[in-house]
DNA sequence: ATTCACGACAACTTTTTTATTGTTTTAAGT
DNA sequence: ACTTAAAACAATAAAAAAGTTGTCGTGAAT
């Protein structure tokens, strides 16, 4: 049985994100000092949108999903949070306050990081920062994309992106499609459920994916490609 | 259509917690000015226990329970949260992170008002330091009664308890055992379900309750609080 | 050592949620 | 104005979750 400070340790030593990798010791001291552990179940909220950030999340394990909550029912996906990724950056630089929702998809170990801290390593450590801000790019450069699929495509594009996205991510968990109901599809595409239901029949009737359960195997890749291409 | 300014003063001067009254309008600017409304839906957590908490929760309306997290599956219910009431005190005045978890029984209203307004109020004025002290003062009270409970009761008793506190909420809010499930109610029990579908079959037989769906009517009141007593 | 309280498990039923399908409106694009 | 895209609605089917019940085992209290 290991003790907290032995489990601590291995976490913060086996951090699989490069930026953490950066740091030096003293640093890695500065964030160790300020932060906390959290079991979060599946469905458990990590951010709610508008609530306070004090805290940056670091996802040790797990999969969570990131969404904007509209004025009722209507969510929008905008994407999955896989291990080794940080959860409400933005806080710590600029907003008071989550600008976005998230939730376990399965249980998620999280380190809370308080943004004081994430700030002083970020003013002391250039290369850290610059990791920071990369992540900040890749995030702007997916949003950029998905205004875009918002604006120009329709259904048969959108749910082409969806299913190419999260296939990609069955190399890092195979079963992602089984902690996806078909309306977190649907908020992915920003379509309704019930059109999801039928498009996603559609395309496996035109053979360009195949449903077993939960599960999408993608058939012809470079037709979806293509499909979402067109829009 | 009313703007978000006069729906925020709306908020503020109907605020029926007593607390609230006490402040000089040059307080409750302090409040206004560093507070923020979201809604919690359903299921959404108020607050994560081990999570920073940099951040009051006040309830304007809808219903949450309180609740401790264990190894596992096994929570521990404590109290349910009622309009008017707050989360997270404890936060402010020693705890960085929020001792426990609370998730919201219907849609939520709250203000998040941030621990540093809160302090500084409390610094200026008195009364609302004593408000704010007397709440902590019957949390207390009810922690004590709680682990009291654990310590020296058994199933039967603790039911009657939860069935005696439950009840006694309805005359705010009528079919609270609408919003409970069995589970729910083991949970603050200290039970398991499965006894305690079988104690509320019992005390039906017996006549001290009527089973109707999911609500719970108190025949026999006296006699519950006899149970509960002996323990 | 025996009894009693209560949780654990298993089988089953009921209720609730999710998925699916067809039909009808709405609304946007041409 | 006409065509098409997609949401809304409604009805049903299927799957999952919650609730119920009986039996059995364990550990605490006597």
């Amino acid at each position: 049985m290991k003790t907290i400070l032995e489990t601590d340790r291995e976490y913060i030593c086996d951090i699989k994100a490069p930026c953490f990798q950066a740091l030096l010791p003293e640093e890695v001291e500065v964030v160790r000092a300020s932060k906390t552990q959290v079991l979060f179940r599946k469905d458990d909220n990590l951010t709610k949108q508008g609530a306070f950030a004090s805290y940056v999340l670091f996802v040790i394990d797990g999969y969570a999903k990131q969404y904007l909550e509209g004025d009722g029912i209507k969510n929008y996906n905008l994407r999955i949070i896989k291990p080794g990724e940080f959860v409400g950056l933005s806080a710590v630089f600029s907003e008071n306050t989550f600008n976005y929702s998230s939730v376990a998809l399965t249980d998620c170990h999280i380190f809370l990081i308080e943004k004081e801290a994430i700030g002083k390593v970020v003013k002391q450590n250039g290369t850290f920062g610059f990791n920071i801000i990369k992540r900040y790019c890749a995030q702007n450069t997916n949003l950029l994309n998905t205004v875009r699929n918002l604006m120009y495509k329709q259904m048969n594009g959108r749910m082409a992106d969806t299913l190419l996205y999260i296939d990609g991510l069955k190399s890092e968990k195979s079963d992602i499609f089984q902690l996806l109901s078909r309306k977190d599809l649907a908020d992915f595409a920003g379509i309704s459920t019930e059109s999801t239901v039928k498009l996603l029949k559609i395309f496996e009737k035109e053979g360009l994916i195949k449903l077993q359960e939960k599960d999408i195997k993608i058939i012809k890749h470079n037709a979806l490609v293509e499909i979402s291409r067109r829009g």
